[in-house]
Order: structure tokens, then C-alpha cells, then sequence
DNA sequence: GCCAACGTTGGC
DNA sequence: GCCAACGTTGGC
């Protein structure tokens, strides 16, 4: 069973459009303590929620996990983690902010508690959620 | 544009 | 090693 991540990113900085239209990229420039624990415990098939902070505020897409987190080649620190990533399918619709906020079961997801970490574990419950959310109208 | 929440830094 | 000050992030 895989396990479930949601990466923040500003649209205007990467995209899941652009990620879409890479294929796959690197995920680089996770600075933050947390999230570089939660990084590091991503595996290859895992599934990660794109989502798109700034205007759009919601879960946008899906991409998976091509193997763990590794040192970012292109920085001299070992602490500085990234992963590689391959697009997965968009949702059929956004799955925003506001909604999330507005299911009472998820009202203690990360997304909502900490609003400023990066990335974060979704547990299946939650991915469940937001997928029915994403894909139904 | 503002501000709350959180992380990091640096002085002690 | 503590904690105040500062910077950054992201929602509003």
C-alpha cells in the first residue's frame, strides 16, 4: 500500500501544468524541517497530491513518487532533500482549500493546522476524501 | 497589503 | 541551551 503526500507549490514557480507537461521533474527546494522529515520517508509509488498555494488554493492533480528522497546534487548540503516525481492524472475538479476546511473530517489535516509546511502526510482516510472530492462533480 | 503562525538565528 | 527578535509563508 502506498502512502499518501501533499506537496505545496506556487503555481507561478512550478505548476502541476508544468509538471504535466515534463513528465516528471525534481521536487527541490524544501528548506523546512518538517518537511524534509516527511520527505525522507517517501517512497518510490508513493502518491502525492500537487497542491497550488497563492490564488488557486486547492489540490489541482496527482503525481507519484519515483524513488525515496535523496541529497540535492546541486546544493552542498546533505540535509537538503529531493525527490523525483512523475505526473499523474489532474483531478476533474480542484479540490479547494475552502472545501477541505468545510469536511468535519478534515478539519485536523495538516493542510488546515499548518498552513505554512510544504509537505505533509495524508493518510488514506484523507486521500479518500479528497480523490471523492476531486473526481466527482 | 496585512497579519498570524511558525521556523530560524544569535546573544547571553 | 534558552528565548527574544526577526524573517518567511500563506491565507484573508
Amino acid at each position: 500500500m502506498p502512502n499518501h503526500w501533499l506537496f505545496k507549490t506556487e503555481p507561478s514557480v512550478y505548476s502541476f501544468q508544468q509538471l504535466q507537461k515534463d513528465k516528471k521533474t525534481v521536487w527541490d527546494g524544501v528548506a523546512n524541517n518538517l518537511a524534509l522529515k516527511n520527505l525522507k520517508d517517501i517512497k518510490k509509488g508513493d502518491l502525492v497530491f500537487i497542491y497550488h498555494t497563492g490564488d488557486e488554493k486547492a489540490a489541482v492533480g496527482v503525481a507519484k513518487a519515483l524513488g525515496g528522497a535523496y541529497p540535492d546534487p546541486s546544493k552542498n548540503d546533505p540535509k537538503l532533500l529531493v525527490v523525483d516525481v512523475e505526473a499523474g492524472k489532474p483531478l476533474a475538479k480542484p479540490v479547494t482549500l475552502a472545501e477541505v476546511k468545510a469536511h468535519p473530517k478534515l478539519k485536523n489535516f495538516d493542510l488546515v493546522r499548518n498552513s505554512r509546511l510544504s509537505i505533509m502526510k495524508v493518510t488514506d482516510e484523507q486521500w479518500e476524501i479528497m480523490e471523492g472530492m476531486g473526481n466527482s462533480k
